[in-house]
Formats: structure tokens, sequence, C-alpha cells
DNA sequence: TAGATAGTTAGATAATTTTCTAAATATCGA
DNA sequence: TCGATATTTAGAAAATTATCTAACTATCTA
């Protein structure tokens, strides 16, 4: 999907430490909000941007709705990023 | 330097459109204004985030500053989102 | 079906960010 | 040194974002 949804998701700290946490294994919204030290509301709403950007994937099983890292749009970010390296156009 | 200030300077469209006129060759930071609809201040201040994040470099000539990317901090961004991929630590 | 658990949605507030205009600084060239 | 050009700095207004509390929805289990 855009660009802009994924640069402007991971501008955050804590969404950046959120895809960390999923890097190690998918996660429910109930786990991953004990990591931090914030609300289930704030945590929710950045998940929903992680959403948004495509940067994850949620999946509901049964009262839990499990995260897990989508790595599309990450490898798109990266070929954006390697057309500034190296002359390259 | 630190990855944070890089991702909050890529979340700008604007900004991300300076580093592509950047790509193809240097410019001054007039230059760069003229390329966008906004004034010359607000573009300043995009170089100087940019410029905060390292990612790129000014150099004065005379009354001019160019303006030119520093690769160094987008091979950092690379490298953490390589991460993501393949199951890599 | 009622209570408990998991998670989101709504709405408000505070902080941050983007953009502007006006003014200041720096350098050049006559 | 003065006027013109290039760019930044200062300060303010408007828009966006992060976070909270309260309330809502969905699912399970007894």
């Amino acid at each position: 999907m855009s660009i802009q949804l994924a640069f402007k998701a991971l501008s955050d700290p804590t969404r950046r430490d959120i895809l960390e946490l999923l890097r190690e294994r998918d996660m429910t919204a109930g786990e991953i909000a004990e990591q931090f030290n914030m609300t289930k509301p704030s945590i929710s709403h950045h998940l929903n941007l992680l959403k948004q950007a495509d940067l994850v994937i949620d999946e509901r099983q049964g009262q839990f709705i499990y995260y897990s890292i989508n790595t599309t749009v990450l490898q798109d970010l990266m070929s954006w990023l390697w057309t500034f390296k190296k002359g390259e156009k």
C-alpha cells in the first residue's frame, strides 16, 4: 500500500517497539499492551495505525485477536531506501 | 545517529520529496524551495529536520548553501528493516 | 443466559508538527 | 560600505497526533 502510511507508522517509537515484539512471535493485543506503560486503548490505537499501514495483520481467535507482522510493506520501504544508495535511479 | 529522528524525518512527504530531488543532484536551498508550493522558511525548516536526522549534509558556498544526501543513516534504516525479513534476530 | 475476559470505539485534552509572515544574518559585487 | 540576493530564525496560528477515561462489542464458560 502507501509508503506514506508506513513511514508515518514507523515514526513512533511505541509502534516500532510493537513491531520488534512481533518479530519474536505473534501476540495478542493484551500481551502486547502488557509490555508497555500505557493503557490498552492507547495500544489499540497504535495497533490500528500499524494495521492501516499494512505493517501488521490481525486475526481473531475466539476472544483473542492475534497480531503478526506483514513483511510486504517493509520490503517496499527497503526498496525505496535502496534507490538512494549508489546513484541508482 | 538515531533511527528515531530519521523515521520522523521520513514521515513527511515534503521531506521525502526533497530527498528524491537530491538523489538526482546536489541543490541549493533556493533551488529546492522552487520545486515546492511552499514558502522558503517552511522548506528551510524541513531541511533543518533532515539535517538533524543526518539524512542530508549542508555546505555553504558563498551566498548559497548546498544540500546533499548522506546515505549512512539510510543504511541504518535498511538494516533495521532487514531484521524483520526471514525470522532474523 | 449471566458474568467475566479481551479488545475496540468515542470523545476530550495536551503535546507536537506544519506552515505562514516578519525580521534577522550572511555573502556578494559595485 | 551599500544594496541586492540567499537563507535562516522567531513567533504565532492551525492541524495532527498521542494519550487518557468511560463506554461499548464480542466471545467464552458455567
